[in-house]
DNA sequence: TTGCTAAATGTTATAATGTAACATATCAAG
DNA sequence: CTTGATATGTTACATTATAACATTTAGCAA
């Protein structure tokens, strides 16, 4: 299983790269990019793939990083705020960005046999979308695009 | 405030409609249209917002119609499986669909300030989501699309 | 009619997800 | 070095959801 895109890359690499990433950002932007912090987004990244809360919060425990649900949650916060991570609605779970940096309206792709993740840039082209929005009076802030389906490896008949 | 739809509308009708509507399509389906899941729609339908499954469970349990969850997940899992509501996964909330019958790949407004939901249609050009999709061998089945922002009402900076 | 089967409902118990509220610690600015 | 703001620790609880099994109901076949 290839959890986030649906190919496999240098993990090590990707996971540095982001980090140093998020460090500058919080640097430039007098965020605190705590232990907890730092941390959190390091197990996410690790990881590869969305994890609950709780499923955080075991590995921050794991780690002597706190044991209650608010240290994960507080965490998980800071880390969707900065865009670091974003959640993943349809199921309650959170997952490292793959393009830290770029500005960000992000679409995922949900296989829903084995729960992997990749993340895909929204074409802004909501067209339609915005025109509706902006006929109803509504102002538009923010786009959840989540997409269900069945990623490569789990269409295979046999498996 | 307006919650389905950010106007003001005739309710008992489009009430009427609806359920004469799923109605039939259970007949034609052979569906069963139970009183539970007949109570669980009007409901939805006279709420006329998203309802958190313990609220409608809540109105259901007042009718004398089951007063444990299962009763409530399993009446949101046949409206939900037939389209006659939706899940708002931004909100854990339920609601009525706004356009029975119409072929469904709804999107969401989502008021953040007072949660009133307004149902619009997907413009089926995701162009370039479905060429993402397929260039990653991804096979969408559903597109969820939920929009977060401020209703009309909800702009006003005085209110 | 009777009994069979499949589906729906009732019920208990518990799992999973998320937050309020308050105490304590840390750290940068004055 | 103290003060104020932010972050963390901790307890307790609220909300959302499901597993598992018993019972009832509706349609169908003998």
């Amino acid at each position: 299983m290839a959890p986030l895109g649906f190919h496999s890359h240098d993990h090590t690499a990707c996971i540095d790269q982001t980090l140093a990433a998020a460090t500058s950002y919080c640097a430039e932007n007098k965020l605190k990019f705590t232990p907890v912090r730092r941390r959190a987004l390091e197990i996410l990244l690790r990881e590869h793939r969305a994890l609950a809360a709780y499923d955080l919060l075991a590995h921050l425990a794991a780690d002597g990083l706190g044991s209650q649900p608010p240290v994960a949650y507080r965490a998980l916060d800071f880390l969707t705020s900065t865009g670091f991570a974003h959640k993943i609605e349809r199921l309650n779970a959170y997952v490292a960005c793959s393009h830290l940096g770029a500005d960000h309206a992000p679409a995922f792709l949900i296989c829903r046999a084995c729960k992997a993740i990749a993340e895909a840039e929204t074409d802004l082209s909501q067209g339609r979308l915005d025109a509706t929005a902006s006929a109803a009076g509504f102002q538009i802030e923010r786009t959840i695009v989540e997409v269900e389906g069945l990623c490569p490896d789990c269409q295979d008949p046999r498996a």
